[in-house]
DNA sequence: ATCTAAACTTTGTCTTGCAAAGTTATACTT
DNA sequence: AAGTATAACTTTGCAAGACAAAGTTTAGAT
């Protein structure tokens, strides 16, 4: 009936569902406002970042922007489109809990 | 913007979440129809459905069905408020995910 | 009494999330 | 150059939880 293997697990973590959601929504976003809007420690927000890096879900820019450096963070197409896989599958949960 | 704390941990782990869609798709379910679907081990999905009845979201029903034990799950009026108000967050999710 | 299947418990392992503290990197100040 | 400040990252250790496997209990059938 359903097949929640297909739940990428790498994605349905929370913490790092919320770092693709917010990647999702924007092309690109700073560490510090990823940190801000997630309310996550330094080492464990750099630790999921690594991790969905590490997938090849999320490519990592460095620069220097207002003499301080910043790291901002993107969803790579890979990345994008593994999302769009797992929004599926939430999607069809959505509607089957509503009987649709 | 999000308010990831708000996923019910209780409800979003894999496990949990195939059970509660499964729930939620029909008024009871047998423990070897949910078996059968979600191809757990007894010893897991025992413990899972009894930490969602732990929690009050699922009711459990003993009888006897072609001279065999039967346990039957449902969800609470608790579970499925719970649940909405899960997929309610999952939706959002998924509209963000997609610029909507 | 014994067999059988369902349901449940126990046990142990292994993964993983997470925070705290420490480290490195970069740029500014004195 | 030395010191300071902030960003980013690493290390460490712990605690929670998933999961499977094996053992236990229950209840009816033979």
């Amino acid at each position: 009936m359903f097949d929640f293997d297909k739940l990428d697990k790498l994605i349905h973590e929370r913490g790092r569902l919320g770092i693709m959601t917010l990647l999702a929504t924007r092309a690109s976003w700073p560490f510090q406002d990823l940190k801000a809007e997630l309310k996550m420690s330094d080492g464990n927000l750099v630790t999921h970042l690594r991790t969905l890096h590490d997938a090849g879900h999320v490519a990592i820019t460095k620069e220097v922007q207002n003499d301080r450096p910043q790291t901002s963070y993107a969803l790579t197409a890979k990345g994008r489109a593994a999302f769009t896989e797992y929004l599926a599958v939430l999607e069809s949960i959505v509607k089957a809990g509503r009987n649709e």
